[in-house]
DNA sequence: CCGGCGGGGTATAACGTTAAACCTCGCGAT
DNA sequence: ATCGCGAGGTTTAACGTTATACCCCGCCGG
């Protein structure tokens, strides 16, 4: 910057107030300026900026994969949402592993965003309370919080038993969870909804049997494939599965096929998410629609109430579900 | 740091020093400065630490949409291939219209990153020349590019051809190529890909049929569906598919199916890049491995080359292709 | 004729680090 | 006795911006 302001025989500052469309400067100076910015092929040190503002424009996303689909849906949305505001939108793999998880979240790295969407699965209540920082955050999320954080939570519940009381419409008796677990310490995404599986279940006044509980660990497609497959292999009784996840009821529907059962007749499948390929697969997938504008909305009014009043009263939404059918499941009877 | 610095009663230095474990300090008041940076809570500013040093220990990768599946596997792969070496990947979205590109292509923001990795469809030569960042930079690419950046390749015209070949030997005559096109002005993944079926069509002694060439312009799934629906509709006879991407081949298959053809016995189906998902869907989408893990560790070899030595001769790498075969095409005969 | 004011512009001091030079011991070798 | 040296530490000057205060000049109203 200084090389611009000695060639166009001006002050540092009239560089910056140039560049910045700051007023009281000339017509003719901002056009020299303008002028010898391009000739020189000058570009603003963004890092100084952010350094002397404590601005950044930039907005970051936290999440646990980048090639879990939901969270490269969800990506692709708040980026979109954020372009017209001139925010921009990176975003930051906290990975499987606690070690790295809790890197990405170090309070250092957090702050060189002017707020942050965290949608960490893994992370557990603890790790939350030693981070208290000042940057505004949103917790776009699965499982409980503290109350001091803005968040933003899936009604995963309410899914849940929606999904499986269209299975059990349906005709289903035997409905396993796959994915799904009850006895997390806390109540995250998988044991969330298998609660309200099991709420379902005991609503039509039916027995949640343990062996229908199918927990899994990484929530692959691959994995659901085989556990799926493996339990009706062993003689597992099964005419419905509710994945967790999407992409455990389209690995659900595979691993089905593999153990010779067809979908819908055999055994019906709802998923948990509505992607954006659960629409295309064969037979199109049921699933559970999270409302993801709707999170999305929510969660950046949020992150702006907080950028603009950094004491902002956290709130706390959870969003609506709506089960979205399609070929994976029967047409009540 | 300063208060840290004062409350041990230490300089500003010996913090610094304490931080980055570096020698000659001394045990006791390296452990009394660990003790009040803890108790104070501090972390250290990673702009300043920039702005000083210049290193970030961030790589970037910058992609066109988050949510196309190719590209969130792919950060997933690098950002997995650069954890053990202590280095972060943060990813963002260039998006589709050109005026994004550019803002996220501006040397300004290329800058912030140590190194970065360029997977940009839309972007044309003219782009690429406008900034001739010291940024070290490594083009991911589907397109020809100019020489002097470093560039891994895949080897589309190949792998399609391998595709071709593929669905040929199967017994297809009239193979559509679906999102391909053949009057690109630079040879982008479009018109590589099919390129390639061309070629093979042509050793064969079979005659392009422009028809056969369905454009698209959103890559995505939806999109190919309905379009290769339409055709059929529309009359046109087709006996084999090869998707330019896997997302537009499972397109493909949901679309037949809605036309009532079947996959692979009315129609054969061959899809490129070899998703995860492409396993698990049903039928099996045969399709043609990029060879990802091999691509993704040349890229990061360019790109520490580039960062060990910022005058090293561009190299340019093309990836070697194999084809993955899998249930939505028939054995040769 | 003077005071005030606004347009155009500049000088200076930060923002929070770290590289580099430098300082001061105490100790062992000469 | 002196020198060199290394361990432990400090001082200073950047990195590239921008906020703030300030300066100068011409013009307008009273």
């Amino acid at each position: 910057m200084s090389d611009v302001a000695r060639v166009a025989g001006v002050s540092l500052m009239t560089v910056s107030n140039v560049l910045n469309g700051r007023p009281n400067v000339g017509a003719e100076t901002r056009l020299r300026v303008l002028e010898v910015v391009d000739e020189l092929g000058y570009e603003i040190n963004l890092t100084a900026r952010r350094l002397r503002t404590g601005r950044t424009g930039t907005v970051g996303l936290i999440v646990p994969r980048f090639d879990h689909q939901y969270y490269s849906e969800l990506a692709a949305r708040i980026s979109d949402a954020l372009a017209p505001e001139g925010l921009h939108l990176v975003v930051e793999q906290s990975g499987a592993n606690r070690e790295r998880e809790l890197s990405a979240l170090s309070l250092a790295r957090l702050q060189q965003y002017d707020g942050v969407l965290l949608s960490a699965v893994g992370l557990d209540f603890r790790d939350l309370d030693r981070i208290h920082p000042d940057v505004p955050i949103v917790l776009l999320g699965e499982q409980d919080v503290p109350d001091r954080y803005h968040s933003i939570k899936m009604g995963n519940v309410a899914g849940a038993r929606l999904a499986t009381e269209h299975l059990l419409a349906g005709g289903a008796q035997r409905i396993a969870v796959l994915g799904g677990r009850l006895d997390a310490p806390h109540l995250d995404m998988a044991s969330s909804r298998a609660q309200g599986w099991a709420d379902a279940l005991d609503a039509a006044g039916l027995d949640p049997d343990p062996q229908l509980v199918i927990p899994l660990e990484f929530f692959s497609i691959a994995e659901a494939r085989s556990a799926i497959a493996d339990r009706i292999a062993g003689g597992l009784a099964v005419d419905g599965v509710l994945g967790v996840t999407d992409e455990i009821a389209i690995g659900a529907m595979s691993g089905l096929r593999d153990a010779g059962r067809t979908v819908p007749d055999d055994v019906q499948v709802v998923g948990f998410d509505n992607l954006r390929v659960s629409e295309h697969v064969l037979p199109g997938l049921t699933s559970v629609d999270p409302g993801h504008d709707a999170m999305v909305a929510e969660a950046l009014r949020l992150l702006r109430r907080q950028m603009e009043d950094k004491g902002a009263a956290p709130e706390h939404v959870v969003s609506d579900v709506a089960l979205v059918e399609r070929g994976s499941t029967r047409r009540p009877r």
